[in-house]
DNA sequence: CGGGTCGTTGACCGTGATCAAGTAACGTGG
DNA sequence: CCACGTTACTTGATCACGGTCAACGACCCG
């Protein structure tokens, strides 16, 4: 094993994995497919056999009403798993597409992940708390766009992605690039582009964030962090229910 | 073992269980603990080291904003398992409340949730899936509340409240016992009581539905579901990836 | 250069929030 | 049995956040 991928990385983050499930998960990501900018992965309601890890990329998953309006419901950035939510399904629920930059994932078949239980105990139950922790995202979410006003849920979006960037990239100060268009922020929200638009603007004008191309600097982390009650989910997750590392033999 | 529990009819539903697997899930639902009406059962930022299957009776996981504005993220009926989302953190994240009737929940530790990987990996993989389904659930929220109107989001959230208790109750035709206030709901669907009340009203008014004290009756299924384009997602889940029922031993 | 997407800005509008008053149902204690 | 306080629900008047529509500029790529 050269050196560790992403999906690796990130789950030792909350705890140490032993060579056998490092070798397993490997295994998962041994073949890659590529995608340009934009491209569409999965389509909604087609059979969903496959999982995938993301190696390098963004994605994204969305739900489309009849009559074009649309919610992003995941985004997904390297190290992640897609495919939790369609594992419990025969087709999809949503439609996975790139975002703006190359995209590279790894495929695997949803009877392999079936596998993971068999022989390792302990990895699956870090791949269920991964999947719970998801929940607890979902749930954030919900309260962003049930409960929040705009500025409120601009400032829990970046720095929830922030946070979740710090696990694996190591982010230079507290600025990174977004390759979102405002619509897909809006998307992710629940609101406009156009309000998405003014309302960056007024939090630059508030000296909460400062722009440049497609790159964000949160100027103001504390504040914005009031603002919208945040709390960082991915820091640190309790992993001392986990049962002890051996599987079987 | 007399008869089966509501989590293991429920869990029956998708995939069979075998005596050792029933066993183990009915030795979880052992104990019980009651709780009356509106009662706190675990507080926000309490040390999450039990979880709980309900046995009877309905309660709910709710956010609470510094001023007020409160999230109901999560509503819990018999049968469900309560805790996924705090097993992977040490604190709550939210707090856990009775609805308006009497409560019984089994509490169970979380180590002894964890040593279900271990000697259960078909069961363990069953309980992913409900895990990811609510992901799902979660998914068809945000999208209700990010992009759908009042009347959408009401529609919404009756559908699936029947889809889901049409598992382990019998509904009689399409009526059923809400234990919810106006401001529940709203706090659910991220809109105020009054707005409930008059978008109810106005349900009432196109005959989409009838009431009587806590009683709703879905009088046109059919238009509810095209409104808000419902997707069951209680009936059939997808089993097929699970590993074969044999553990270790 | 032309066409595309993306972001910005302004004018106007509407859904749903806010505020407030009133009714109904309930349990409590006199 | 009735006064009461409380909570839930209803209804109306008003308001505001964010949506809609539209025009324009910046940028990119062919």
């Amino acid at each position: 094993m050269s050196q560790d991928t992403c999906l690796i990385q990130k789950l030792q983050h909350y705890a140490p994995l032993d060579a056998d499930s490092k070798g397993k998960l490997a295994e998962l990501e041994k073949e890659t497919r590529s995608f340009e900018p934009g491209a569409v992965i999965i389509e909604k309601g087609s059979r969903s056999e496959m999982m995938y890890v993301v190696q390098s990329g963004w994605a994204y998953h969305y739900v489309l009403l009849s009559d074009g309006r649309r919610q992003i419901v995941k985004i997904h950035h390297p190290g992640d798993v897609i495919g939790f939510p369609d594992i419990a399904y025969d087709k999809s629920n949503s439609t996975l597409q790139a975002c703006a930059n190359d995209l590279v994932l790894c495929p695997f078949p949803k009877a392999e992940f079936g596998g993971l239980f068999v022989r390792y105990p302990r990895l699956s139950a870090l791949l269920f708390a991964i999947a719970v922790r998801d929940q607890v995202l979902f749930s954030d979410l919900i309260t962003a766009t049930g409960r929040m006003s705009a500025r409120e849920r601009l400032c829990y979006l970046l720095l929830e992605m922030r946070a979740r960037l710090r696990i694996t990239d190591t982010i230079k100060g507290n600025s990174f690039a977004l390759p979102l268009t405002q619509t897909e922020i809006g998307d992710t929200l629940g609101m406009t582009n156009v309000y998405v638009s003014k309302t960056l603007k007024l939090m630059e004008d508030q000296d909460l964030i400062a722009r440049s191309g497609a790159r964000v600097t949160l100027k103001d982390l504390r504040q914005m962090a009031d603002l919208c009650e945040f709390h960082d989910r991915h820091e640190t997750l309790d992993t001392s229910w986990l049962p002890a590392k051996v599987g079987l033999d």
